[in-house]
DNA sequence: TGGATTATTAGAATGATTCTAAACTACAAA
DNA sequence: TTTGTAGTTTAGAATCATTCTAATAATCCA
């Protein structure tokens, strides 16, 4: 049985040619950050058809189940991570593109106190990069 | 003069009624998160009255004159701020409401290597939190 | 194998933001 | 003051990412 196939039984959906398709483009590359237009962008270059919809059907639910993680970072779309481990990034904003910085690349030595009645829910850190001059 | 039309004189910006009341909003609160939609709401709730479209103009421009700066807090919209110094958020989506963390609230004792031919453009550290229990 | 459940899809709907082009206003030169 | 011009506001259309709808299709398992 094929890798995604796996992942698919345990979590409880049905493995699909399309969900199949999307689990191996994200098991392929290990780490991804993808949004929904380049993952469709992706699979029809690779002659693989299949709806926006779709797309955003199953990375929402990989996301519910746990398997992929939703992350901000401008405006414009949602990504979507494979690493689950606690960790930041990098934005290259000319080639559109996030890198991965370690939970231990960045430690604080001083860490705000949080407003009373609330409770950190999750830490969002986001450095932007441009060209050297 | 107003306080508003000093501002605008400053940045070369015609003191239109519509302007002056944006930023005499800005100007009373002192430190301000705002979104187009919450300012537009409240301008009418005031009895005000002023199209989306200058609203996102104006705040827009006030951006590119340097007196607000543009945050990505999630997918769902733009929020400008009025405090220019160096710092990070709270968001509390319970209230859909920014607080901020001054710089000096957090202090690194490890920061991660920036990838080569690249330089860091801007920090964005967003702390969401959530209720207790 | 049949029927129930789950999944995919095209296209419509939604919401934030920007664009367009026409009407209006501020300003300063005459 | 008048008036021409550049700058501004506006309604509504356009755009783009995302979600919804409801019809069709695939999967599953009794
Ligand atoms: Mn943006
Ligand atoms: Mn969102
Ligand atoms: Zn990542
Ligand atoms: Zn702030």
């Amino acid at each position: 049985m094929l890798e995604a196939n796996k992942i698919l039984k345990k979590i409880n959906l049905r493995p699909t040619t399309q969900r199949t398709a999307i689990i191996e483009y994200i098991l392929q590359k290990h780490k991804v950050h993808i949004t929904a237009t380049k993952l469709i962008t992706h699979l029809k270059k690779k002659k693989f058809n299949i709806s926006l919809a779709t797309i955003y059907n199953n990375l929402n639910e990989l996301a519910d189940k746990g398997i992929l993680r939703k992350l901000h970072v401008n405006n414009d779309k949602m990504w979507f991570d494979s690493n689950l481990q606690d960790h930041y990034h990098f934005y290259d904003s000319e080639k559109d593109e996030l890198i991965d910085i370690d939970k231990n690349e960045i430690s604080f030595s001083k860490i705000p106190k949080i407003p009373r009645g609330k409770i950190k829910d999750s830490i969002n850190i986001i450095i932007s990069l441009k060209s050297k001059n």
